[in-house]
DNA sequence: AATTCTAACTAACAAGCGTTAGTTTTGTGT
DNA sequence: ACACAAAACTAACGCTTGTTAGTTAGAATT
């Protein structure tokens, strides 16, 4: 077990913080109370509020970015294409998923060059989705009908798991990758 | 086109920017310049901003279980009962777009017996939801596998609904029906 | 014409905000 | 024992917050 730097420590309080009750409704004063130690303190090891959330954003978007384009230089079928971007949210929701509410929740409280960063990563991870979703229907796998509301329902309840995933308190990864692919991938209608 | 009171004015302008910017991230300053008065002018007619959160959320949140009462009582097969809760969620959505997203990020916001209550229907809501599919599934209508992932899937993709509905530009509600249930009963993978 | 009502105003309050400056304590290596 | 750095402290800053009190202008009602 690596222990963690000050720094590290207040980043993780102010995630839980912030996953709780929002960024705006956070204070300094909360997260350094929840430390035990003065607002004031917090200032030795941060540059300020607005660092807390461009880090735990920013690190899970990148992770994100990453995580797509190595999918999309993948040379197989777009379902399974589409499997792995499913897997991959899974992962990256069992271990981040702090830094992922605030990422969904909070995201529009960035500033300036850290704002333009993330919502450029946020539509070419969705424009990537969707050139995979394009390549299937061309390909035959995939249904031709509706493809933006594909992309919507999956994107949807990929970016909500992580709500889910703790409330159902910490499932098996492997088996809930399986089930979610079955579902996305097929519904809940069983084949004729 | 029935003129709006003035009360009703402002929960419109506040439900707008609540949308864009969230509860704690907007002032009765913000509100008030907006409606072209000054914000100790708001109180003429208003009795506090938690007024403002609560009207809006609790009005959708009425609307919600109303809906699914009425589903519960019908007399069809699960699969229809689905089909009617998914067309609840999307004529809500275009009716009530701007009260639905502070239901969704901001109802933690709400105080003492407002958000019991909310929280309260939305739990029934669930499991109203859930003894749905497990009717299906007893029936035969519905795949036996995973169902507190299909749960999730749909109520997360129709949670969401309203972010979409306005970016693509109010779309044709009938046709969106259509769309949302093909994609959520039978997923993306074409029948063999 | 006098009165009441509506909806705006100005001014101010106490509380909380993020942050800074300067100081003191605590722990570590020499 | 001493020096140095890390990490805490106190005190305060300027600003914003939601809200209240008291007042005023105009419209509607009597």
């Amino acid at each position: 077990m690596e222990t963690l730097s000050r720094k590290q420590e207040i980043i993780v309080v102010a995630s839980r913080l912030f996953k709780e009750r929002g960024y705006n409704a956070v204070s300094m004063r909360d997260i350094a109370q929840e430390m035990g130690i003065k607002a004031a303190s917090l200032y030795n090891h941060i540059s300020g509020k607005q660092e807390l959330l461009s880090t735990l954003i920013l690190e899970v978007a990148r992770e994100f970015t990453f995580g797509m384009n190595r999918v999309v230089k993948e040379e197989v079928s777009s379902i399974e294409k589409i499997t792995q971007v499913i897997e991959l949210h899974i992962d990256i929701t069992v271990n981040f998923s702090e830094g992922l509410a605030a990422l969904n929740n909070d995201w529009m409280h960035l500033e300036a060059t850290d704002l333009e960063g993330f919502v450029k990563m946020r539509e070419d991870y969705e424009e990537n989705f969707r050139i995979i979703l394009k390549q299937g229907i061309e390909a035959g796998e995939i249904q031709s009908h509706h493809p933006e509301v594909m992309l919507f329902s999956i994107l949807s309840t990929l970016r909500t798991l992580y709500v889910w995933y703790q409330k159902r308190g910490k499932l098996d990864v492997n088996l809930l990758k399986k089930d979610m692919v079955a579902v996305l991938l097929h519904g809940i209608v069983p084949p004729k």
